[in-house]
DNA sequence: TATTGGCACTCAGAAGCATTGAGTGCTAAC
DNA sequence: GTTAGCACTCAATGCTTCTGAGTGCCAATA
């Protein structure tokens, strides 16, 4: 166990370091804090800190920097997040209540938080695992073609256009809507798959054949539908901290715009004591984000969680300002789209 | 007017500085070149060149980097561009003909084409100035909620959810559709404003009060509908590029990022004789991307021009096999839209 | 036992300086 | 119009020295 007051430096050093990005001293932290020591005992907690390998001298005589695990004990130290000012409350209040439909949301929020917080936002769009469905729609568009769409409870929507080619009679399509909706409304996504089928079989007489050619496409967009998805902004706010970066940022643009990496990163995190979860550095598993921490937290609809929204930028990111802006875009998110969902 | 062999040293300036990003220098030229002449006429030559502002010399006493002028001059003085490998072709159809609705189509398209040039990708959505309307579709969600929704012949679908405080008959609903569709169904997004007012008066009896509710929403749909849109990949491509930047990339990835001024910038772009448009560095007229050129081409649906695709990337960047894969993306999506929409 | 002042030591980074060499512009000759 | 020759320029490189923030350790102190 570490003593307090060395825990104290830990955490001076962090904030210090956050703040200046130089490697912080001794001398530096005991004029900046009032720790009511000398410079020589504090280096003796940081000998201590540095034994336990929570900070580490990037030269020999050099001042010293959070290893991943310091910044992790400094954040689990956190008993506070640092809440919004009022006047970004207003604005997040503000930006939601504008958009209408789960796009727009999800494009506002996500743009929203990189500025919030000055890192790279990433919201990722309702998974479909636990959704439902809310309607099935099949529409005309000429003689010979239909738009069959798909609307899930969680707001996303799903279209495909599909050819007929021996034409079809209008009256069918509205049978078979019926039969669809009839059949699949308020069914959760996994189960489409075996009660269409049962469809395609029950239908007789002239919408069957219609029946046959709609279903497997119905299921194709529950697959399309299941495909998850992220949305990014404020790329550029990982350039600006270019230097936070040893060589280039280029790898680490890379592995944030792979989308699959980062959605299996981010659906693994699981919230811990202020609601959000955060990787720090190499906890992450991707060698490219080594360098970077996650901080997400889910975002809900009707009571359970949908999926996830966050951010990501260096280890040396303000983690407590961090943390409460995504805590609080999630929150703001779910009673958004509790509203108008 | 420039005399020949000037020329062809421009275009060998060109290229070596593409391949090399050294400023190249007369020797050198010498030695990669067969010109038949010596360095010091070749030097003459370049003398030329820098009185007519095509190249410059970073310092004094180094090699010569092409202006925006001379890159200008390089463009247009291309007779032919790069073809694609049959690789790259076949790669596109892959890629292209799996998707199925518009989001999926542009996402895939913008992916693919960033991959090609490994340049930032951009490509516009389907703007609305000649959009039609294909269907409005209206659907209960419960006893007081409905989904509205409206989708053009340009595979764009735009919805929202609206309160009925009071409640409605499905019945009415059912109506209301009818005669939204009947007055609305293949008009341009531009009539619909003035025909909804009219029908909010023509509707009578019981489904008034409903119209009256649900026309300034559609209205607000076109409105939303008519907000252009960008989508982004290979942010990263831009960063490998890094050093091509004086100082930092950051305020480039930004006003990529701000999707209002690129809009504004692509759509002012005009075609020239390769069908595709470009801007080469300052030529544009936003500051901080004027170490970029710009690369776009427009795509088509039913015969007309609905919206861009392209690449930007530093004005160091391979003119002519950017231009050949602009061309040909923008080709393949405008059958592939052609198909499917 | 914890804290402190003192002190020798380390080493990255800045500053100064000489060297190198690719490349130039100019001129006179071909 | 082309070329060889030559003096000149200057970014880049390598070398050395200097500086100072910061360290680790020890003996003295409370």
């Amino acid at each position: 166990m570490i003593p307090d007051r060395p825990l104290e430096v830990l955490k001076a050093i962090v904030r210090d370091y956050i703040a200046s990005k130089e490697p912080v001293g001794s001398k530096s932290l005991v004029e900046r804090h009032s720790f009511g020591v000398s410079a020589a005992t504090i280096r003796n907690d940081m000998a201590i800190l540095e034994e336990e390998e929570l900070i580490v001298a990037p030269h020999t005589s050099s001042g010293r920097v959070p290893t991943d695990k310091g910044y992790r004990m400094f954040v689990d130290q956190l008993s506070e997040v640092k809440p919004l000012t009022s006047a970004e409350k207003v604005a997040i209040e503000e930006f939601l209540s504008k958009s209408s439909d789960l796009d727009e949301t999800l494009g506002q929020t996500v743009r929203l938080l990189s500025q919030l917080t000055n890192q790279v936002a990433l919201v990722q769009y309702p998974s479909l695992g636990r959704a439902s469905v809310r309607h099935i729609e099949i529409i005309s568009i000429d003689e010979k073609r239909l738009l069959l769409m798909l609307i899930t409870d969680s707001g996303r929507i799903q279209q495909h256009v599909l050819e007929i080619p021996g034409g079809y009679e209008s009256s069918d399509i509205e049978k078979l809507r019926n039969l669809l909706n009839e059949s699949l409304t308020g069914k959760g996504l996994a189960e489409v798959s075996a009660i269409a089928k049962t469809i395609a079989q029950k239908a007789t007489g002239k919408i069957k054949p219609l029946a046959e050619r709609v279903t497997p496409e119905l299921l194709a967009l529950v697959d399309a539908n299941s495909q998850e998805k992220i949305l990014l902004a404020g790329t550029s706010n990982l350039a600006r901290r270019e230097d936070d970066f040893p060589g280039s940022i280029s790898p680490v643009l890379e592995a944030i715009e792979e989308q699959v990496v980062l959605l299996k990163l981010i659906s693994e995190m699981q919230a811990d004591q202020h609601g959000v979860s955060l990787l720090i550095g190499r906890e992450n598993s991707v060698d490219a984000l080594s360098t970077t921490s996650v901080v997400v937290s889910g975002y809900e609809n009707q009571g359970s969680e949908i999926a996830k929204v966050g951010v990501i930028g260096p280890t040396r990111m303000d983690y407590s300002s961090n943390i409460g802006a995504v805590r609080a875009v999630a929150r703001y998110l779910t009673k958004s789209l509790g509203g108008t969902q």
